[in-house]
DNA sequence: TGAAACGATAAGTAAATACTTATGGTTATA
DNA sequence: TATAACCATAAGTATTTACTTATCGTTTCA
């Protein structure tokens, strides 16, 4: 269809005006000018649009279809430009994020307050391991992600927002309970629950066991958070996890935080996106709301145990 | 929006294929001639449309709102085309025809023999009096109209395609059944149920006495045929009515023709539009339809009583 | 590390587009 | 019947469009 927008919208005109004086009027156009353009349309389609008789003009069979078509088509290109419009604000949009599973336990609130602020973005959360954080970030498909441990491999701007601190946990009834500075060397005696290798808890732990020359017996692994505070729950051994975890376990006295020399280890959140990310107004909003805001929103139950 | 449809046709090959040089393989350009429709179009929209992170290329969110609608507009022009295309022949099209009350004994069966053969086309038939017939012809909303009698007053073009004889008819019982080349000046004895002044069949007939010099005693006027049977088969008065109007009484023998001298009055039917009135495809294959063949299809009954 | 792939940019151009004014022919209308 | 309203046509033109080729810079991948 060798059609302009330009034609279908002089035709529009026409036909809703039933005259192209007046349609030359509203477009402020010479009356040729919209002649030419219908005969332009009519000749491009290769069908008759208009039927004169007498002074006045009536749309044919066809001119009515192309009437129909031609605003539809226009309704179309309007909704998108609002759309768009929209888009270019922070009004509209949508923001993904992907967050690393233990970010799971504070991420909500920050969205959720966001979410309130601007009503019509849509939200979109996943949560998920290391290894689906790394490929939503080589598959440009989030806005931005969430994680404790940046990888060094891509190409990435990340920046801290708010730390995170890693805490030895142990059942309420265990032996170090209540105990003061204890040493690293006493928990070498002790056995522990842990991440699965290549989380990020996991290897910020073993780099700092390793940099103090201690070596930890492993009990089990686990791969989420919540399956080693019930396993600590269970006595099965002492856990290390980030304190963010752990709000409600505290308060209801399940867990307790033991006062281990050198803890907690003091890791950062981060904001990662790909290097060089052109971010939309939305997401660009959001990552300034974390960074300015998290730690307002985010107050995480205080280390005293 | 200060879009072309060729930006948008050339933005949705990019945003299909995620290359700029595949698509511009596919449209048969140079990539370059592509890079520049995007930019065009990013430009006046005032928002960019595609993120580029190394190699390759990622719709942005707003590249997703505008590459939907632009899928909207290309397969609305398209199916608008479509239609077009088989308005341009037979296969599809409206036809909208109105046709005396008269006509309404014999219409039916030419449009359903004319539709069954263009299965795609869609009839309106509008049976009206003589007045709604001019006006439809005024208005211009309809492709053509059969009637009796083609008024003088609009500017017509009418074409006669079938005998439209005027007969006496009377209950079975009544005296002058059977009798053989009645007179008119008998006639006058009797009375008569008349059509309502103003519709085609009275003044036809009223013509005709005049021209005859007789003059009729009317008992009542009817404002359509049907009633007019009716009062005659109840032993009201004779009546005169189109022999098309009679086909399944002559059969069920609950009224006979009467034999009087000069009768049928004979009379046409009429293809009438207006003037310089230019038919659709459609339209045009149903008049010459009507001209050609409405004979073998319409065989009225034979006029022997 | 070097070649290949990809998109951006620059410069140039033929064609078309989208108008304009002027004018002519019909058709209603007062 | 004159006039006003309406659309068609003709001729002319500035601008824009839609390309092209040539070239450059970056990124990826072998």
């Amino acid at each position: 269809m060798n059609v302009t927008l330009r034609q279908l919208r002089v035709f529009e005109a026409v036909g809703r005006l039933k005259s192209y004086t007046r349609a030359a009027e509203e477009l402020y156009l010479s009356q040729p000018g919209v002649s030419m353009q219908i005969k332009q349309l009519e000749s491009n389609l290769g069908i008759a649009l208009f039927e004169q008789l007498g002074k006045k003009i009536f749309l044919t069979e066809a001119g009515h279809e192309l009437y129909q078509a031609s605003r539809i088509v226009d309704n179309q290109l309007d909704e998108t430009e609002q759309i768009l419009e929209d888009l270019k604000g922070v009004r509209r949009g949508r923001l993904m994020i992907a967050v690393a599973s233990t970010a799971n336990y504070f991420a909500p609130r920050l969205l959720a307050v966001f979410s309130a602020r601007h009503e019509a973005v849509t939200v979109n959360l996943d949560v998920t391991n290391r290894e689906g954080l790394i490929s939503h970030l080589e598959a440009n498909d989030s806005d931005m992600v969430i994680m404790g441990l940046p990888p060094q491999k891509l190409e990435l701007e990340a920046e801290a927002f708010m730390e995170n601190p890693l805490v030895v946990i142990a059942p309420p009834d265990h032996a170090l309970a209540g105990k003061k500075a204890i040493t690293i060397q006493r928990l070498q005696e002790e056995t522990f629950i842990m991440r699965e290798p290549g989380s990020g808890t996991r290897i910020a732990m073993e780099r700092f066991f390793a940099e103090k020359r201690a070596q930890l017996t492993t009990a089990m692994e686990m791969s989420s958070n919540e399956a080693i505070k019930q396993a600590v729950q269970a006595g099965l051994g002492l856990g290390i996890v980030s304190l963010h975890t752990l709000e409600l376990e505290l308060e209801m006295q399940r867990l307790v935080v033991l006062d281990v020399e050198s803890f907690p280890i003091l890791r950062h959140w981060y904001i990662v996106q790909r290097k060089g990310k052109r971010l939309s107004p939305v997401a660009r909003a959001f990552k300034d709301f974390v960074l300015e805001e998290s730690g307002k929103i985010l107050q995480y139950p205080l280390l005293r145990t």
